[in-house]
DNA sequence: AGTGTGTTCAACCGAAAGGTTGAACACGAC
DNA sequence: GTCGTGTTCAACCTTTCGGTTGAACACACT
């Protein structure tokens, strides 16, 4: 379950402190030790908080010495504004469309629309 | 937890069936029977799905007889491209700064980076 | 070698997700 | 009123999630 990549993406930022750790580390890389420390957590939770980004492809992590720094893949961003920005687009479209039938009504006409329009569409 | 609505939009989103039911609902709005037929699931499955997309200010529902129609709200999208593209554009803005720095060097230096740095290199 | 620090692995726990079935509710139609 | 349809509520089950503790691993340092 949750297989593909944008669900586990949009499922590792469901999570607030996950989200501020991404936040974070747009400003500079952090081990686990540091990435840790603002949280009231052990450190075993934010290594698991850490495999989830990685997993989601969000993080990468090198090995220097006996430290493990993380670092942000930015680019998976990508993956989501694209899908948040084509059903906005979508949804915008049709919302112009409705807005173009309403209009071209004579007044007080008020639709009955059309049995049982797209519905099915999608997918 | 996952109180804030952020959580909530990122964790509706997280999963697939509920990410096509807000992708047809961007063609035209929907009866809970309508959006569960092509799922192989219960409609008391699907009724669930609407009522965490609607938690996270996703959809709304009306009344119109015995039916509730679903109502994509589309604007909530853009609370998510909004934390999206802050952080991503922090991460660009980091990335430049970085890029700056080493072109600047000499050639050759290849840092030793002071005692706990940003880490940053890679990339 | 032995110690210390950073990180992960393993087992466990309680709560929440996602699904089911069965009953109830809301309403139009007859 | 009764019937049928659409929807939700309630109880339950199994899996996942986020957290814990305790042990192990990896490496630098002396």
């Amino acid at each position: 379950m949750a297989a593909d990549q944008l669900s586990r993406v949009f499922s590792a930022l469901a999570d607030p402190t996950r989200r501020d750790m991404v936040a974070r580390l747009t400003l500079a890389d952090a081990t686990v030790n540091e990435l840790a420390e603002p949280y009231d957590v052990t450190v075993q939770a934010v290594s698991k908080h850490l495999r989830v980004l990685e997993e989601a492809g969000l993080v990468s992590r090198s090995r220097e010495a006996q430290r493990r720094p993380v670092h942000l893949e930015a680019e998976v961003f990508d993956l989501m504004t694209t899908w948040i920005e084509r059903y906005r687009r979508q949804a915008e479209e049709r919302y112009r469309r409705l807005d173009d039938v309403l209009r071209s009504m004579p007044d007080g006409i008020e639709p009955t629309p059309p049995p049982r329009p797209e519905t099915g569409a999608s997918r």
